[in-house]
DNA sequence: CCTAATAGTATCGTCGATAAACTAACTGGG
DNA sequence: CCCAGTTAGTTTATCGACGATACTATTAGG
């Protein structure tokens, strides 16, 4: 599943990518980094739009997330709202500006090309090897796994309602659909 | 073959790799940049090993590039060697000590940690996929494809001596092993 | 030749990244 | 209760990647 030869594949695909939406970010005064959050933020569900949050996604420190965030702050992109249970928690939502900044320049234009030419041609196998090894390379790493809600073992449902056991609330519909930082995969 | 969860994925491994190797890059004075550029050099062919070549490689400007070969060669790891036959090319050659630095820290842990665990299982199918993606963005957007020379269209033999078509030199066998810049895929 | 193109360098400004010190808010055991 | 320990986030300082631009030196070609 993991040789030198996937590892030069994905270093080289991501820098091509990383090159291209540079261009991309930079006309909005922005780093491709910031599209990276902009985008993990629009997936992420309450418990996980946090700038600790972000900043484990993406293996950045929190001082470093502090800093992105505020830049995106202060161009409106996203708004901050501090949590109502603990006043240490902040959470980010996008803007609809931000949200409309995302769409235009995010996958870069490099990938939707690519995206027209290989209508879905073996994209399944793809997405699931590379499903793989993103939860492999979280277990060598004891990442987190970023999964989805309602693909987690302490998803459960109770009397209709879908329901977190790890944090012991219920959960409303659409939350389940999206990225959770306490996301555990089930035991194998 | 392409679609937003795969982008996703590439994404987020990649974000990972890249903080791990920033973690094993920092302590000898480098950023992951330099690693990649110099497990580059170890692969390129003799008309690949330039400045602007690794530049195309990475998707970096020339004169970024500059700045990162003179770093590498002042601690080094490379050497700097002006060609024969055009005195503006500069070759880069990788040093004992440079060899040595990227076997210690290139790939980064977490990802031979994966090696170690997930022992070959499908790596061939991963292995094809991804290069097929490659090629799509490299057609898609006219980057070079960066492949191995061997592979090449003009790659031809001429008794008994590897040669190339387009540059109109032979070639030595070990040259034809590695990845060239001016290589172009056969036309499908 | 003289012009245009090419490989590389030098210099500049911006800003992403880490580390470390800091504040504020929560937690839990006496 | 309170105070020690922990956690979320900010601040500050330092460093250096990166793009842009202007520059030099060499080569190609009409």
């Amino acid at each position: 599943m993991a040789n030198k030869r996937v590892f030069d594949l994905i270093e080289r695909i991501s820098a091509l990518l990383r090159s291209d939406s540079r261009r991309h970010a930079m006309p909005h005064e922005l780093q491709p980094v910031h599209l990276q959050a902009l985008d993990y933020l629009s997936r992420a569900n309450c418990f996980s739009d946090t700038p600790q949050a972000v900043g484990e996604y993406l293996g950045l420190t929190k001082g470093n997330m502090s800093q992105r965030m505020s830049v995106l702050e202060k161009l409106g992109l996203i708004r901050k709202e501090s949590d109502e249970r603990d006043a240490r928690v902040v959470h980010l939502h996008l803007t609809a500006p931000g949200k409309r900044l995302l769409q235009l320049t995010y996958p870069p234009s490099s990938w939707r090309d690519l995206e027209n030419r290989m209508r879905s041609k073996g994209a399944r196998a793809l997405e699931e090897e590379l499903t793989e090894l993103l939860h492999g390379l979280v277990a060598a790493n004891d990442f987190r796994s970023f999964g989805q809600c309602k693909t987690c073992r302490f998803h459960q449902r109770k009397a209709g309602q879908a329901f977190c056991g790890l944090l012991q609330v219920e959960l409303e519909a659409d939350q389940t659909e999206k990225i959770c930082r306490e996301h555990q995969l089930a035991t194998a």
